[in-house]
DNA sequence: AATCGAAATGTAAGCGCTTGCATATCACCA
DNA sequence: TGGTGATATGCAAGCGCTTACATTTCGATT
C-alpha cells in the first residue's frame, strides 16, 4: 500500500494552475468562478481525490454545521430511532449530527458536553431535564443552543417531549375504572432520569387520587429479564396486585413472559400495561396495552427546534409531543372474588 | 444571555500571566510544566471554562484520535449493540467514535466515508464487505485502515464478523434433519447486503444438498409487518412449507404473529427459524429456535482490530466470531401426513 | 480606439493550536 | 563566585483553510 498523502488546497491549485482562493471559491460558491475554470479545478480534485479538512475548514470559516447529541446510550431502540429522524431531518439542513452515549452517568455526560463544544457544535441534543446544574452552566456559559428532548422540562430551558406524568396518569385512571384496586408498578430506575420518575409520579398520583392508598413501586434497570424478576417480586405479595403497571415496554414484555412462566394468565388473573408502544408490544400475544410515544415525531420537531435556536428565530420554549393510549389485550378487569 | 465568546489558548495564556506554548503543554504533557505554573494555568482554565478547539489542534498536532463507524441504520439494534461495544474500546483507547448512517445506500455510505476522511477519522468501521468498489478505493488510496463487520468478507480486506453463510447452512441442516422437506425462507433484501444474501446461500446449499430442489425465497425488508406479509404469501403455496426460514429474527416474529393470526399453531402445523437471537427472540412463546451471534464480542474484537490497524500492528485478516445454534420451540418435527 | 465597470482571480492575513528550537532559570558543584 | 547541565519557559512557524481586499481581465459602451 503506498499510501498518498491527503492532499490539500494548495496541491489542487497547483494542478489546476489556480490560487487557493479559487480552489476554495469553486467548493464553496461555485457561481463566483467562471465555468471553464471551475471545470479544470472539479478534475484537478476528482484526479487528486480532494477531500476538505474539517479542521483547517472550521477554523478558518467559523462555522462547523455540526450538532451533537449526548443520548443515555444507543442500544435503547426508543432513542435510536428518535435519534435517526432527527439526524434525518438535520441532514436535509446540511448539518451533521455527532452523537455520543452518556451511559446514563451525569459525570460522563458532562465530559461529552465538552467533547462536543471542543468539536465546534453549533448546538445540542440532550435527554430529559434531571441533570446537574453544571452540566447545563457550562453550555449556558458559551450561549450554545441546547434542547432536552424526550420528556418536558422545568420552567427554563427548551423542551421538546412528552408529558409522560400526564400520560401515566391517564394510563392509570383507565386502569383504575377497569375496577382494579392493587395495583402494583415495575419503573425505571429514576435517578437522575426524570422520565422514568415522571412516570412513576403519575401512577402514583392517580392511585392516590382514587383513594387507593401507598402502591408498591419496584425500579428495574432496562431489559427484559429484569421486568421478569421485578413482576416475580411483585406477585409474592398477599393478596397478589390485580394490575401491574410497567415504567416501559421492555418492562412490561418481561412481565409477561414471567406471567406466562408462573402460569397467570394475562389478563385473566393479572393485568399488564407498558409504556412507549415499542414494535414488539403489538407482536406478543396478547397485545399489549401500553402508551404511544411518538419518537419519530419528536425527533424532527426537536431539530426543527433546535435549527431555529441556532439561527436565532423565535421558537416556543417547549412542545409537547400529544400520547394516546393504545389498548390491546393485557389490561381486562380484576379476577372476580 | 450574554454569551461570552469561545475563551482562546491565547486568553488562558494571558489570564495566567504565561505563553501559550506553556498552556498547550499543560494539556498535553502536564510533566513537562513545573507544578506551581501548572497550578495557575489549570486555575485559569477552570476559570475561563475553556475548551480546546479540536479543529485547531488537529490541525496543528495532524492527529485527530478519531475512528469512525458507517453502519447501515441506527434503528437496527443489531448494529446499535454492536456499535456500543465498539465504542466503549475505542474510549478506553482514548479514541472517540463518530457514527454515520448510510441507509443501505452505498451512495450514500460513499458519501459519509468523505465525511469520515474529512474529519480526519483515523480508521473506519464499515459493515459487512459488499459495496461498489469505488468506496473501498477512496479509502485504500488514503491510505486510511478500515474494517468490514458483521461478516467475514472476500479476499481482500480485513474483517472481524461471523460466517453468515455456515449459520444458516448448519440451521438448516438441523431442520432438514428434524425430517422437513417442504422449507421456505424469507430473506432481507440482498441488494449490496452480504448478510442477508449469505444467509440466504446457506439456506440454498443445503437445501440443495439434500436433494430438496429450489426452495422459494421472498425477500422482505426488515420489519415485523414485512415477515407477516411475506409468511402470508409463502402459506398460499400447495401443498405448504412445513418450515418457514427467516433471514433475521424481526422477520421470524413478525412470521409467528401471522401464523397465529392465521390460526396455524407454532411448531404444529410450521415450524419457523430466525437469526441473530435478539432480546425478543426468548421473549415470544413459543420461544424462537434461532442463531445467537454475539454482537457485543464482534464489536469488543472490531474495535481491538482496528485499533492494532491504525498502529500499524500486525493482525490476522479475518476474525470470525462463532455462531451458536439456540433451539427453543418454534423448530418441531414437520406436521403429520 | 479609449474608457469603464463588472466579473474573475490572486494575495495574504489569520483562525487556534502544537512543537522544534532558542533562551532563561536554577540547583549544584568546583 | 563562576560554570555546568538539566529543567522550565518562550518564540515563532506553520498546519489547511476562508475571505477581505487588491488586482487583472474582458465585454460593452462611447
Amino acid at each position: 500500500m503506498n499510501e498518498i498523502a491527503r492532499p490539500t488546497l494548495d496541491d489542487v491549485a497547483r494542478a489546476a494552475g489556480v490560487s487557493t482562493a479559487t480552489v476554495s471559491r469553486c467548493l464553496n460558491a461555485p457561481e463566483r468562478v467562471i465555468t471553464t475554470t471551475r471545470e479544470r479545478v472539479m478534475q484537478a480534485v476528482e484526479a487528486l481525490g480532494y477531500t476538505p479538512d474539517f479542521g483547517g475548514r472550521a477554523l478558518a470559516s467559523r462555522r462547523t454545521n455540526t450538532v451533537g447529541a449526548i443520548i443515555p446510550t444507543m442500544e435503547n431502540a426508543i432513542f435510536a430511532r428518535g435519534v435517526q429522524s432527527f439526524q434525518e431531518v438535520l441532514s436535509k439542513a446540511g448539518k451533521t449530527l455527532l452523537v455520543a452515549s452518556s451511559g446514563y452517568d451525569p459525570e460522563h455526560e458532562r465530559e461529552q458536553i465538552g467533547v462536543m463544544i471542543s468539536r465546534g457544535a453549533d448546538g445540542l441534543l440532550l435527554i430529559g431535564s434531571a441533570r446537574p446544574q453544571a452540566n447545563v452552566d457550562y453550555l449556558r456559559r458559551r450561549g450554545i443552543p441546547y434542547l432536552g428532548a424526550w420528556n418536558l422540562g422545568g420552567p427554563e430551558g427548551h423542551f421538546v417531549g412528552f408529558n409522560n406524568r400526564a400520560a401515566a396518569f391517564d394510563l392509570t385512571r383507565r386502569v383504575i375504572a377497569r375496577g382494579h384496586r392493587r395495583i402494583a408498578m415495575i419503573g425505571g430506575i429514576s435517578y437522575m432520569n426524570d422520565r422514568a420518575s415522571d412516570r412513576i409520579d403519575g401512577v402514583r398520583a392517580a392511585t392516590r387520587e382514587a383513594g387507593l392508598g401507598e402502591i408498591r413501586v419496584i425500579e428495574a434497570p432496562y431489559g427484559f429479564d429484569d421486568g421478569a424478576e421485578a413482576f416475580g417480586a411483585l406477585m409474592t405479595a398477599e393478596p397478589r396486585p390485580t394490575a401491574v403497571m410497567c415504567g416501559n415496554d421492555v418492562l412490561a414484555v418481561g412481565a409477561m413472559r414471567k406471567a406466562r412462566e408462573m402460569g397467570l394468565r394475562v389478563p385473566g388473573d393479572v393485568s399488564i400495561t407498558g409504556f412507549d408502544d415499542i414494535d414488539i408490544s403489538a407482536v406478543v400475544d396478547p397485545g399489549l396495552t401500553t402508551v404511544r410515544v411518538p419518537h419519530r415525531r419528536m425527533g424532527e420537531a426537536a431539530a426543527e427546534m433546535l435549527l431555529k435556536l441556532i439561527d436565532k428565530q423565535p421558537v416556543d420554549r417547549q412542545i409537547e409531543i400529544p400520547t394516546a393510549i393504545v389498548e390491546r389485550g393485557t389490561l381486562g378487569p380484576p379476577p372476580a372474588g
